[in-house]
DNA sequence: CCCTCATTCAAACGTTCGTTTTAATCAAAC
DNA sequence: GTTTGATTAAAACGAACGTTTGAATGAGGG
């Protein structure tokens, strides 16, 4: 195999690094020990390690918003009004897809994506771009088409919970569940089962004018 | 008012920055300094900052873990196998009446919790006590009762999509809905609601022997 | 009044942090 | 063979980190 470019190592171990500890929780000098690189190198392939970050998230997030985006064109191909269960597969679905690409079975990826979303910090909050921004308004309004029962409110609630399942699927590992290996990802299927019935709830809102 | 003591400050300096930076994120001076203590005060009441940190998780997690625990004695006491809405709304509830304190309306409760649970570093999990233990394997055997139909597995993915979307809740608020002062607590209905239809999902697993 | 003891304070400890600088390296172009 | 331009290497920068120290403080009991 071909040595990979110090630029790939270096974001192949931040990206360890940072799922593992956090950002501030991580040093440039960890990861460039991690990556076999001289402790100039984020500086000099990134510039700082703020963003390193974002090339991080970025090289995480980009293609699971694609799949999201393509899932979500297949389906409105097909019809202008599709199931809330197609609806959640298409959203959640490449979630879980890309979580079961790393090495310790997608654990390391779901937690980034955890600390992602959940930091309210500027540094973790600087790469969002238009292509999250259409994404999320797409399927909510794909999902309003679905379900126009709901208030908004309640319908957003939904979507986020969409995401939080999704997330926290593998985090909390560390207490059982010793052979993840022959099943190659039951977790998906369960959520999408999850999901699928806790979008499908009828309105908890008294009334939604 | 009286002025608290250092210590209670502190907790409550230490708790804020802790949700909103993490752990390592924050520093020992920005916690004295919020706090209006010494810099010294952080190791003289508490030892080090990892300790600081073990008591200002307890002081969180223990009151909500008291009232799951009563709330299961109260279903239990009314009949052998409660229904799972009736489950549901025992285990995530508290996890909402304890975010509905804070200031901003729970977001930061909300935030260190997610931290709590998400974050796998050594401190972070230091807290664990025996109550945390037995609450959960009463909920899942009260759980398991309410739904024998369901892999042990799946399960316990479900039980743990409930803490994902309880702790979730107000984390992503930084987008969208500019009142929160009206209503009192919607999402707190809106959960129970969506997390009894998917926890009364049927299995999704193809055989359950 | 003085002693006691818990608490607070200012200061300094050595370490690690992110970043910058300057020189060495090396393949490709001429 | 030399020059060029991009990359890597070693070293140092000041700043911020968690922790420790030893003296000041101040209320309560003798």
């Amino acid at each position: 195999m071909a040595t990979p470019d110090t630029r790939t190592q270096l974001l192949d171990a931040a990206e360890r690094l940072f799922a593992e500890r956090g950002f501030s929780g991580t040093s440039v000098r960890a990861i460039t020990d991690l990556a076999g690189a001289n402790l100039a190198a984020v500086g000099y392939h990134f510039g700082s390690k703020a963003e390193l970050l974002t090339a991080v998230v970025r090289r995480v997030i980009e293609p699971i918003t694609t799949e999201q985006l393509a899932g979500l064109d297949r389906l409105l191909a097909r019809s202008p009004e599709p199931p809330v269960a197609d609806l959640v597969e298409a959203f959640a679905g490449p979630l879980f897809d890309a979580m079961r690409t790393g090495d310790e079975g997608g654990a390391r990826t779901s937690r980034l994506i955890v600390r992602i979303f959940g930091d309210p910090s500027e540094e973790m909050r600087s790469w969002t771009g238009s292509a999250e921004n259409t994404l999320r308004d797409r399927y909510v309004a794909a999902f309003t088409r679905a379900r126009p029962d709901l208030t908004q409110d309640e319908l957003w609630f939904r979507i986020r919970g969409i995401l939080a399942v999704a997330a926290v699927d593998r985090v909390d590992r560390h207490n059982q569940t010793p052979a993840p290996t022959d099943a190659p990802e039951p977790a998906r299927r369960w959520a999408i089962t999850f999901l699928a019935a806790a979008m499908s709830a009828p309105p908890s809102e008294p009334r939604a004018n």
